[in-house]
RNA sequence: GGGCGGCUAGCUCAGUUGGUUAGAGCGCUACGUUCACACCGUAGAGGUCACAAGUUCGAGUCUUGUGUCGCCCACCA
């Protein structure tokens, strides 16, 4: 249904319904969750007050002369915006065909053309109807020129070119003299033609135009000569608008299209009310019929498409109201040059400052007839007297409302006379005012305002502006508008402009742009598509908090993120990926069960049958990893909340304590393990980075920070290591303490990505562990919302200790590489022996519980001096190897296969290494520090090949 | 046509100021359900970092060019 089919009221109705059709679905929504809202309410206050502010604005710009009335060619989607049928408009891509029409020549005042001139203009054109609105034929000033011209740009393609293409170009280049040669005489007569105003006739039309002169002609092309259409056509609009700037011949600029996309008053009255289309064919059987018509020849064109309806464009003049941009983009551009607003990332500052730059006044007006109306009302006058008469009405409109500052009168005037047309803007809604005006002629404008010309004002109009309101005094200006690149000029920048001339301030501090989601073909998602996910589907299939997660964890800074789309099937729940194809469908067939689904499309436009099926949720895999990751943070925690159940809150004051950074105390140092003094250490670490990250809005590497830190560090090391210690009396008190101080910093920090996780875990924490903390052991807040963010407790931070730690983790992986490699069985007990230096005997003998507990391993020998046993798997690692007895598993030729295959693998670093180091340049020239780092590295490598070699030895 | 960005494992993406043998998740392979978690655990396989030239002792990283995909703007950045 187009507009033209229902009326404006009718239309504005069913908007109204499809609105309130959205508002059920989303309160039914809000019920289910539990929460309440006064929708009605707050729908009129937002809708009033965007209406008012809009008012206000555009008042403000009229009587400050920023407003005025232009012209400019708008693209007309036929289809979408006409009233006309579907075969009634063009359809076809790229196949076209170019009609080649004569125009007679009338010469200078009627007397014909001159002995040799040409008596008819031969013109190409793939749009004949427009023929109707010609103004002009041009010419090329100078064809010569013209012609040397593209020879040497053809001459410098033939040089860069490959040699398949230089034969292709170089056949171009000889054409192209030859047609010089045939056609540079003509054009040169015709060329004098226009410079003496020659007139031609317009057939059909029984209208004259000149032959101008003008460089869009191209001589290389067609008849070298080309009609102007400056109401339908972009190019020839630029060459109307080139000839007003022109002394001499000024054309002029006949729109014949009506709104709905059929011919206007300005065609003969046989063509008035035909479609384009059907004009089309009107204009070229009655030019055959004139013998007019030279020849048709079929050929590709490329017309501008309507992305919504794929049909072609039609360009229309129209008269539109513009914004005056130069003091409002200057306005707008200093807000950014001097920092006042910040974009992040910084590269779009240039979209931004590039835009602005050129100062382009704004076409606010649109042909629609939804949006806020133009407030503004007209009547056309003709002549002194009747100018006389309407500057006396304005006064009487003025006092009939009663207060002057509240009308803004104007007018303006046809350039060439008294005749002009008279504008009254209204302040607010002023119903006696617009009555008096209508009664007294006055046309409400047809227009609405461009949907940016609101948006503009969103940082304040829904503040209650022009109202001085708390909110706004308290509110604005903002801290950080988030949004995607693609409306940067289009909304950021008229925000920002917008502000700085209502409020005398910018809108916000900092624009965070941020990656845009694609579906899996790299397409931009949207409804008309059909390729987007629904986020309620999502968080129906994920939950609410796993799409969250995996939001931020997507949202690096360069990049777009590809999210292939699938439909869970009802039925079965496989799932089945989105085509480009399936995506439009109403209903889809599950390819597993077989049985058939609805999807988001049963609703538009389904049969009723379609709209019985089940609904697929539209919905994608990538959301699985927000939701393992929430799953695990929760298995953790209930794990946590079991073991803290007699949990006992440190005591403050003690005298054998560390002295936190805030002067607080926790346990004796002495008490705490190697194991809680590295979480502490990475807690500490992580929450920097992820702090820093969220600042910088590095979302996507706070969420991979957590991810890792939980999963990797948290779960998989530390929670693994405290069960051990849960079972022995003396040492469970302190490590509960570190635990839920772990887990409470833990909760914060992922409080702003999964914020109902963290929640629920932070309230069941507080019943076991009400008291906790670190440095000063206290009551946390009520709710982990408004929780204190953690501070980073560098005091905790030890890089020694992560890598004494490192050390332990070493180990346990080469156990249980081993393990793996051996085909083991997880559950039979193996030996193993480790030799190092007696620090690391010191640092890692007290782990040996750890070893037994996640490792199944039991350690019998530690030292400098230790020997693997008889029958050993053995791996060396920095500073130290690893011996696995293996006597129960021994199999000399599988061992050996994986020592030669270690051997192989070092010596080749070995070489690699070598070459690097004696490679003289190297050694001279790169800094010292990373010489000797590679040297350290060829001794270490070389002594772990060494081992290798001897365990090799040792087999055969 | 101009501008911006992407191209790294089968897929989706990380990769700091150039410096060990380039990482993660999913998927894949093998093994494992007994004490938080199979939405799990342990281990493994898998990469000519789009291509070409250059700078450098050294390039996924810097420079230039080419290809390709995407977005924005298009008489003008």
């Amino acid at each position: 249904l187009t507009r033209h089919d229902l009326g404006r009221e009718k239309l504005v109705e069913r908007i109204w319904e499809w609105k309130a059709q959205y508002e059920k679905r989303i309160l039914s929504q809000l019920k289910q969750l539990g929460a309440s809202c006064d929708w009605q309410r707050l729908r009129f206050t937002l809708d009033d007050q965007c209406a008012r502010a809009v008012r206000e604005t555009f008042f403000k710009l009229f009587a400050d002369n920023k407003v005025y009335r232009g012209k400019r060619l708008v693209n007309w989607d036929t289809f979408l915006q006409t009233a006309v049928s579907d075969d009634e408009v063009f359809h076809e891509a790229t196949k076209g065909h170019f009609w080649h029409f004569n125009y007679p020549v009338i010469g200078v005042s009627g007397e014909g053309p001159k002995p040799g001139e040409p008596t008819h203009v031969t013109i190409a054109t793939t749009r004949p109807e427009t023929m109707l609105g010609d103004t002009a034929v041009a010419v090329h000033p100078d064809p010569a020129k013209a012609f040397d011209k593209v020879s040497a740009e053809l001459r410098e393609k033939i040089i860069a070119a490959s040699s398949k293409e230089k034969g292709e170009l170089e056949e171009q280049a000889t054409l192209l003299l030859a047609r010089r040669a045939k056609m540079l005489p003509q054009l040169e007569k015709l060329r004098d033609m226009a410079l003496r105003q020659v007139q031609l006739q317009l057939p059909l039309t029984g209208r004259t135009i000149p032959l101008i002169c003008d460089e869009w002609a191209k001589p290389e092309l067609g008849s070298g000569c080309v009609k102007i259409t400056p109401a339908h056509d972009e190019n020839d609009y630029q060459v109307w608008q080139r000839s007003l700037a022109r002394k001499g011949v000024a054309i002029g600029a006949i729109n014949i299209m009506n709104t709905d996309g059929t011919l206007n008053e300005n065609v003969p009255e046989k063509y008035r009310g035909l479609s384009m289309k059907k004009a089309r064919e009107a204009v070229i059987a009655d030019m055959e019929v004139a013998e007019l018509l030279v020849e048709t020849e079929d050929r590709e064109i490329e017309l501008a498409h309507s992305d919504r309806s794929k049909t072609p464009i039609e360009p229309y003049l129209a008269d539109q109201w513009f914004v005056k941009m130069d003091e409002l983009a200057e306005s707008a551009m200093d807000a950014v040059s001097d920092g006042r607003v910040k974009i992040v990332p910084e590269r779009y500052k240039k979209t931004y400052l590039d835009w602005l730059s050129e100062k382009r006044d704004w076409p606010v007006g649109r042909q629609l007839w939804w949006g806020h109306r133009v407030p503004v009302w007209t009547k056309r006058f003709e002549g002194l007297s009747q100018r006389d008469s309407i500057i006396a009405e304005s006064t009487r409109i003025d006092d009939a409302i009663g207060y002057g500052d509240d009308t803004c009168f104007t007018m303006s005037h046809d350039p060439d006379g008294t005749d002009g047309v008279a504008y009254l803007c209204f302040r607010v809604a002023q119903p006696e005012g617009e009555a008096e005006a209508e009664s007294l002629g006055y046309i409400q404008d047809d227009e609405v305002l461009d949907t940016w010309f609101s948006s503009a004002l969103w940082p304040h109009s829904t503040l209650g502006w022009p109202e001085q309101t708390p909110e706004l005094a308290h509110f604005y200006p903002t801290s950080t508008l988030i949004t995607s690149r693609d409306i940067i000029t289009l909304w950021v920048a008229r925000m920002v402009l917008a502000g700085l001339y209502n409020m005398n301030e910018i809108p916000f501090h900092e624009v965070f742009i941020h990656p845009k989601i694609l579906d899996g073909y790299g397409e931009t998602m949207s409804k008309s598509k059909g390729n987007g996910v629904d986020p309620l589907d999502v968080i129906e299939k994920f939950g609410a908090d796993s799409l969250r997660f995996g939001i931020a964890y997507l949202c690096t800074e360069t990049q777009d993120v590809r999210l292939p789309v699938e439909f869970e099937c009802p039925h079965c729940h496989a799932l089945i990926p989105q085509t480009k194809k399936n995506r439009t469908l109403p209903r889809i067939e599950c390819d597993k069960c077989k049985q058939p689904f609805g999807t988001q499309w049963a609703l538009s436009y389904g049969t009723a049958e379609d709209q019985a099926l089940p609904r697929g949720a539209a919905v994608s895999e990538r959301f699985e990893l927000g939701r393992n990751f929430c799953n695990k943070l929760w298995n953790a925690s209930r794990f946590a909340l079991m073991n803290l159940e007699d949990y006992k809150a440190a005591t403050a004051g003690r005298a054998d304590v560390k002295t936190a950074t805030d002067g607080g105390v926790f346990v004796a140092e002495k008490e705490l393990l190697l194991e809680d003094r590295w979480l502490l250490s990475r807690l500490a670490t992580v929450t920097g980075e992820v702090t820093e990250a969220l600042d910088q809005y590095r979302f996507a590497d706070a969420a991979r920070a957590l991810y890792g830190f939980a999963w990797d560090e948290f779960c998989s090391f530390y929670v693994e290591m405290v069960k051990a210690r849960f079972a022995v009396a003396e040492q469970k008190a302190v490590a509960q303490r570190v635990l839920a101080h772990a887990l409470d910093t833990l909760l914060r920090l992922l409080h702003p990505m999964t914020p109902f996780l963290s929640e629920e875990v932070w309230q069941l924490l507080a019943e076991v562990a009400p008291c906790r903390g670190l440095t000063s052991p206290a009551r946390p807040a009520e709710s982990v919302c408004i929780a204190e963010w953690p501070k980073v407790d560098t005091i905790w931070i030890d890089k020694s200790i992560e890598a004494q730690f490192a050390k332990f983790q070493t180990v346990m992986g080469a156990v249980r590489n081993i393990r793996m490699e051996k085909n083991i069985p997880p559950r039979e007990p193996v030996q193993f022996s480790v030799k190092c230096d007696a620090e690391t005997v010191k640092l890692l003998k007290p782990m040996e519980p750890y070893f037994l507990s996640m490792a199944g391993a039991t350690a019998t020998a530690w030292g400098p001096k230790v020997t693997p046993p008889e029958r050993s798997a053995s791996k060396p690692l920095e500073g130290m190897e690893v011996h696995v007895d293996i006597s129960a598993f021994f199999d000399a030729g599988a061992e050996r296969t994986r020592l030669e295959k270690e051997r192989d693998q070092l010596a080749k670093f070995v070489d690699s290494l070598n070459a690097k180091l004696s490679n003289e340049n190297f050694v001279s020239r790169a800094p010292a520090n990373v010489v000797e780092e590679q040297r350290a590295k060829l001794a270490e490598v070389r002594g772990q090949l060494q081992s290798v070699e001897a365990a090799l030895g040792k087999l055969e």
